[in-house]
DNA sequence: CTTTATTACTTGACATATCAAGTATATCTG
DNA sequence: CAGATATACTTGATATGTCAAGTAATAAAG
């Protein structure tokens, strides 16, 4: 994907993280369709959902927790909105600000999913590195993620 | 993204991984966006197309080489003929295949294009990373890789 | 040589992601 | 408290990715 103007080991390791990062995920992606009926997508919100400690959140902290945009979230939610998989309310301090939270429906299909999903991670991710290429991963993660915090702080 | 059936580290080690991701991945698009005025798509179809040692190649192959689905390799190219970045021509030994190649437009575009992006992998990812980091990562893309042709060749 | 696969690609529908613009409700400022 | 600003979210347009179904041409089988 790119080689002009990099050196051979960098291009080679971008070309490696570019890989996974495009053929993983997707898969993964599709096994949760699979085995779940719902979207990777919507695997994602369910989950945030899930591990609150509060009954509900707005779109807004929402968004910010996995990165997202605002609209991209608004988009997503009204759809599984529509699914019957999450409830959207007014908050009653603030009435720009909407609550999301599980339904019982969305929380059933997320419970059922999670297992399902750690088991595909397990299998396609955590089975085949070792214990020391998972810290180095957790090492390179912090530095791609603290370089891009300080330089590119809102994209 | 997933915690119940996993260990402590490979949780970790997963939720690293898809950060990275899901955040390099989408700002490193932007960027060719920002900087060359094309998609990121775009970008990888020129840059495959740039890289052949023939004039052209037929949608399969082009699709096979980037692990693309043929579909979404058709749809990609008709949108570049129609910007005219590419060109598409009935292959004469079998007319079911089409040959794609670069237009002028197309290889000018990719041509600037190329060391620009090399520039910001370089920036975002390649100086943020020591060499131990860099051949771990290639190891643990090849691991993943193996794993995957293995057992889920098709997806 | 005709029927039957197979292969290469297209098409349409839908889900998704991003961007620009808009609406409504707070909040701040003088 | 009126006007300006900011915040929270919505909406619509466009590009993209995926799936299922379709078309057309080659290859294989009988």
């Amino acid at each position: 994907m790119a080689q002009k103007g990099m050196k051979e080991l960098d291009s080679k390791a971008w070309r490696a993280f570019h890989k996974i990062g495009t053929s993983l995920l997707p898969h993964l992606g599709r096994q949760i369709t699979n085995h779940s009926g719902i979207s990777a997508a919507e695997y994602i919100v369910l989950v945030a959902l899930s591990e609150l400690t509060v009954p509900s959140v707005n779109l807004n902290r929402l968004a910010q927790g996995l990165g997202w945009e605002i609209s991209r979230m608004s988009h997503q939610v009204s759809r599984m909105e529509d699914a019957g998989l999450v409830k959207k309310t007014k908050n009653i301090q603030d009435s720009r600000c909407f609550d999301v939270s599980l339904t019982a429906k969305g929380r059933k299909i997320t419970e059922a999913a999670i297992p399902l999903q750690s088991k595909e991670i397990n299998h396609c991710f955590s089975d085949v590195l070792t214990q020391a290429q998972m810290k180095s991963l957790i090492e390179i993660s912090d530095a791609i993620s603290n370089h891009m915090k300080e330089h590119h702080p809102v994209s």
